[in-house]
DNA sequence: TCTCCTCGTTCGGTTTGACGAACGCATGAC
DNA sequence: GTCATGCGTTCGTCAAACCGAACGAGGAGA
């Protein structure tokens, strides 16, 4: 099942996860309370880490545990809008779009977001291969990377790159969406 | 975050594995290819085992190695709208609320699902291990394992074990939510 | 009863992971 | 130029994780 070690898993974690928050490996080992030569041969795949250090090093890169263990990163995919299948149910009055399926290897982190009609509110690019999926559940968006937003009403989706600069503006008073964070 | 130490979680996931595969501990610490002694002290939570350990048991245990560290999940978590930690932009008027971190190694299919007032939509369990977030976008829903469905209104969000017998009732008319399916 | 087996725990000895100091290498200030 | 700061790596020391052996407890069978 498993072609690589868990200690190269492990050390390509930490490397991917510590690149981004941007930090040095002195720094990230002051964070976790740890040698940094200890760190140092974790992230070269030689050794063999406690759980402990493991732990204090998820606490400090603030990413759950697991995290840590994954399975290696595969190959960049993403799945454009509009790809998903729509499935009809065979139940009445009731019907499931698949707006996206997840890719394998991916990441997606589920989120609530709220916005007041106002200066939108720009985000940094996040690391490469990021995709963003947004789904209104009131009032009215204008979302998008850079030049690019469109405006988005209830029920409207929209997946964009988040690996580029790109912007949410609420429209309305009591705007509301879901998001979803794509890593792969 | 967690109150319990990745030492106890992992002494108890041990216990709890083993009791599963009706395995003795003399037993799992051959097939793991350890010395009893070291697995008889990780489950009474003394010592800091190395991720190779950890690892071993893992395999042996033919569970993913997240199980072994990662806190026993609840069946029904329910967070209401305005509930959860929001994370207020530096930008005003902007607020974010993380409702699920990916866990590693799963796969997220992104639904967008509408319902009409009528009999329940029933859906049988699926494959081990999925579990299903369901965020309310308009109207009202009941929803969740049978037996233990909750009722949700716009922003609500729930999240709940899919490997169980469940039920979507859409209350009212023109109800929609974002469904995602998780599969470990 | 006695024997034999397996269970889980405890006890020294060896291996090794974590630490801190020192290193070489960059970059920036003066 | 010199000095200072921060980076990531390497090396020697020490604590501890891991191991194997021995232990006592319980059960099955002759």
């Amino acid at each position: 099942m498993n072609r690589t070690s868990p200690l190269e898993t492990i050390a390509i974690a930490l490397r991917r996860e510590r690149d981004r928050l941007g930090v040095s490996l002195a720094e990230l080992a002051r964070r976790a309370g740890i040698a940094k030569s200890t760190l140092s041969q974790l992230e070269a795949a030689a050794g063999n880490p406690s759980v402990e250090t493991l732990w204090a090093l998820a606490v400090a890169l603030d990413v759950p545990f697991s995290r840590l263990v994954d399975p290696p990163t595969r190959p960049v995919r993403v799945i454009r809008a509009g790809e998903g299948h729509a499935i009809a149910s065979d139940q009445a009055r009731f019907t499931s779009t698949l707006l996206a399926a997840c890719p394998p290897g991916a990441r997606r982190d589920l989120h609530h977001i709220t916005g007041e009609p106002g200066p939108p509110r720009a985000a940094h690019a996040h690391i490469r291969g990021t995709t963003e999926h947004l789904l209104v559940t009131a009032g009215r968006w204008q979302a998008g990377p850079e030049g690019e937003e469109v405006e988005l009403g209830p029920g409207d989706y929209a997946c964009f790159p988040g690996d580029r600069p790109h912007r949410y503006t609420a429209l309305e008073p009591g705007a509301g969406a879901v998001l979803v964070m794509e890593y792969v």
